[in-house]
DNA sequence: TTGCGCCGAGAACGTGCGTTCTCTACGGTG
DNA sequence: CACCGTAGAGAACGCACGTTCTCGGCGCAA
């Protein structure tokens, strides 16, 4: 099974093949600019004119590759899935069962949490801030966390566990990203994880030793 | 102990006694309204002018209960701590023991996802939209947050349990609300309730029965 | 009745922002 | 060199919104 949560190729933009490094490079520094803005700052806070300030790209062009805003969110959006992907993958590359590839995500979510400018779950800011107007960024997020929720029902059904402790995992580490944005400490990760520890043994049957 | 998790009784306005019942009644209107408003559609995509349609307060007025837009997002994040704080204690009234008083959290999220405009949690929102630009409002929402995290912490001494107890259950219900929102659907609160019997029996000494 | 103060309705003002337009420069092709 | 498409800088436009101001009416004291 082995399921490495990987993200989509590319988004079905449709440029030339002959332009796509410097097209692309253009793309990845928006998005790079807009992602940092956005998260730190709110989306509707920040303006195009901040995003080209940041990324060194004009407008025109921030608008030949995003027709709108919208669109801009969603790059975005899609770009933070993929840092968060490949953060969970790496976090469980060295454990070497499903329940140590569980729990790896609570250690992910420590390293994540102990960052400076760490300012809670993107998904759920964007869709808090926006997802009542904007059905498209609400359906992207809604794709997400669900693509996140499959990840871990597939690793408690390679330990094991019922169906119903799939949700429960998921649900510690939803709860953990928003109490630690808003308490300020990165403390939530470790009692997640803790309660984590507990519901997976109590419910594969408790085979293995703790922690 | 018993603590009952009062709101307090009224925040630090100062305005002339010999008006008060005209002048609170505005103020309850305005905050009603606005609460519906700034929770259905988000604080940012509702304007003043839309909060004096909804409570047919003209805008003079209220500006003058409220100052600043800032100072009316404070006000509906204090109703809505009320509503919470009101709804946790009928839920939990019935309850004999602490054990069942902090299951009945889990019973009230349910009622609360299953109402039809239900938008995840208003605190957590305003946080993500404003907590960034308006310290205030994050500064009230983590007293909001924390205020919760001390009943439930109380209850699980009461209940004779660890205190690191505590913040796993709080978390629970966190990511019970966000779930909901996002997923659309009412089964998180199911799934955190079943959760938290499992961490409560297995941290508390298993005395009384399951459920 | 005459003045006076409060209030609601709504216009007005300033600002920020999403989006588009203009102007200029430049690099490649005949 | 002339030509063309493209890019950047930045102005411009339209709109939404927070906040304030104006106007007309209404209740009330002398």
């Amino acid at each position: 099974m082995m399921r490495t949560h990987r993200e989509n190729n590319r988004s079905p933009g449709g440029y030339a093949d002959a332009m796509e490094p410097a097209v692309d490079s253009a793309r990845t520094r928006i998005v790079a600019a807009a992602d940092e803005l956005f998260y730190g700052r709110g989306i509707g806070k920040v303006g195009m004119d901040a995003v080209r300030d940041a990324s060194g790209v004009s407008l025109k062009t921030i608008y030949r590759e995003f027709p709108s805003k919208e669109d801009l969110v969603l790059a975005v959006l899609e770009h933070r899935h993929g840092l968060w992907t490949r953060g969970i993958d790496t976090a469980a590359a060295t454990a070497t069962d499903p329940r140590a590839r569980l729990l790896a995500i609570y250690d992910h979510l420590a390293v994540w949490f102990a960052e400076s400018d760490f300012r809670g779950c993107g998904f759920i800011n964007a869709f808090g801030e926006l997802g009542a107007a904007h059905p498209r960024i609400a359906d992207a997020v809604r794709g997400y966390k669900s693509t996140f929720q499959r990840y871990v029902d597939d690793l408690v059904a390679d330990a094991g566990g019922p169906a119903s402790l799939g949700p429960q995992l998921a649900i510690l580490a939803e709860g953990a990203q928003t109490t630690a944005a808003i308490a300020g400490t990165p403390d939530a990760a470790a009692a997640a994880r803790a309660a984590a520890v507990v519901l997976i043994d109590a419910a594969c049957g408790d085979q293995l030793g703790t922690s």
